[in-house]
DNA sequence: AGCATAACTAGACGCTGACAAGATGGCGGG
DNA sequence: CCCGCCATCTTGTCAGCGTCTAGTTATGCT
């Protein structure tokens, strides 16, 4: 886990946020190792020292992502135990890294059977689980009912942010999309638990 | 539009629905125009000729994409116009042309200026929005906030289809997702609602 | 001090997308 | 009828890519 400083000081984890950023300026299909061993100094085939290949690479990329996903679901839980602002918490975290957010849902990219990505994915579902289960809201739903309403909402805000990234969306919702979601996400939720944590409005 | 048979008898449709096979089997990111090119029977440098560069090919395949959801979510709105049954027309279209699907809302991989394109999406989006318009339910909600309820409508059937092709769904979901998709998405759509169309259970 | 080894370099291979120049064949104007 | 035109396709070439192999440098342990 530790890396300590060798010739380049830590080029693995230079290597993997010169990854996140170019992949959010550009589209993951435009990334090249050649290219990010120029950014970092090193020759072409330094990084195959550290990622045995590319998709090894995306992998720890990905990992990454899910352990700052998770953290950040966590926190968000603390903070306000709200529902909606779970939501938001995810919606923020495409936002902010969405280099490595195309990149954790794109299975094709990486060894989706690494035990380390499996275990980074699994705590990021439980932390978001965990954040829908003492809901503030939802008495109206039994706790079976509970797991349905959870991929509904997982759902719904990962939709939001997929489409928004990618340009989907009318120029309406284009100006902030956090606040959009707040109003979107608000309306379906407020409605379904009969709880109104009034986003702004009178 | 209309193709005429030449050498190939019609090549131009051939690596079409090609490439569409070939990304629903392994990715858009191991698509190769040479392979598409081999699988054809024609030179590495025919496509080339159809389309400007691999851009311009996943461009026509999004546009024909579009061109047939659009068609779906028509064909949807006059069967039954029900917003869960639009919803499940929507999910059904990506399970069927995972494909095409994954390059529609990938507008890194083609020319998202494009005419031909933007006209096919928007024609689209139209379908969608007027399948939300004359919902059979809805009556609680003001005419404005229509907008709002569809994109969350959107985003959560949008959602739910990308999750589950990249794998990211817990497996009692990965049974049947059309089925699971009618029970979470009616639970959300008919307490938003207060009409229940009763998907299956007593 | 010396050495095993992690970290990196240099070179090569087959593959890819793109470009240039030549071959092939159907169709309309003479 | 046939002849030239042009869309279609082929062959050849190029730089760049990911990956493999072999060789080089520098670090930390004994």
């Amino acid at each position: 886990m530790t890396r300590q400083r060798y010739h380049h000081g830590d080029l693995r984890r230079a290597l993997l946020s010169a990854a996140a950023e170019a992949i959010a300026e550009s589209g993951v299909n435009s990334l090249s190792m050649r290219d990010l061993a120029r950014r970092a100094g090193v020759s072409h085939a330094a990084p195959g020292h550290h990622f045995a290949d590319k998709a090894g690479l995306l992998t720890a990329l990905a990992t990454d992502g899910f352990q700052q996903l998770a953290k950040a679901l966590g926190t968000s839980r603390l903070a306000s135990n709200s529902l909606l602002e779970l939501g938001v918490t995810y919606l923020r975290f495409a936002l902010a890294h969405r280099g490595t957010f195309e990149v954790m849902f794109r299975t094709d990219l990486y060894h989706a059977a690494d035990p380390d990505l499996l275990a980074a994915r699994q705590r990021a579902a439980d932390a978001l689980y965990a954040g829908m289960a003492d809901l503030p809201d939802a008495p109206a739903v039994a706790s079976e009912e509970v797991r349905e309403v959870a991929l509904a909402a997982w759902s719904m805000v990962h939709g939001f942010a997929t489409l928004w990234l990618s340009g989907a969306f009318p120029d309406s919702a284009a100006e902030d999309p956090v606040e959009a979601a707040r109003v979107i996400l608000g309306r379906v939720f407020t409605l379904h638990a009969g709880v109104i944590p009034s986003p702004e409005a009178s």
